[in-house]
DNA sequence: ACTTTGACTATAA
DNA sequence: GTTATAGCCAAAG
């Protein structure tokens, strides 16, 4: 059998690309779900790499615990992220998810992994 | 092998 | 409600 790189990104792309349309999840969530709990800034480390990576990762789907836009600039524009998330469905204002917790989705327990 | 960093989270004041 | 500080872990230099 060939050589399997699984790296720490990779499961994340993989929790990112279940995510919902009109759903919106915290880093923790996606790190929790896959057992690394603590390293909620791992995941949005690896996102960098979400770009890159096919098929392209709803990155945008996925924000801090307060539903903020955290990663917003990273998308290639400052209002990248925002544009996304509204033809989504999702409103967001001031950079921050409105209704953030009636729209969150936890992967953790979606998917039944608790 | 050591140091730095980073799209975070939780707790304390 | 906010702001400040600590903890956390993996990848890159």
């Amino acid at each position: 059998m060939p050589k399997k790189e699984n790296t720490f990104a990779q499961d994340v792309y993989a929790i990112c690309r279940e995510i919902p349309t009109g759903r919106v999840t915290s880093y923790g969530a996606i790190a929790k779900a896959l057992g690394l709990s603590r390293s909620a800034r791992m995941v949005g480390y690896a996102m960098n790499n979400s770009f890159t990576v096919k098929p392209s990762v709803p990155a945008h789907r996925v924000v801090n615990r307060n539903g903020v836009l955290t990663g917003k600039h990273h998308f290639g524009g400052p209002d990248t992220m925002q544009v996304l998330l509204e033809q989504e469905g999702i409103v967001v204002k001031d950079d921050q998810i409105q209704d953030f917790s009636n729209i969150f989705w936890d992967p953790a327990v979606e998917l039944g992994n608790l």
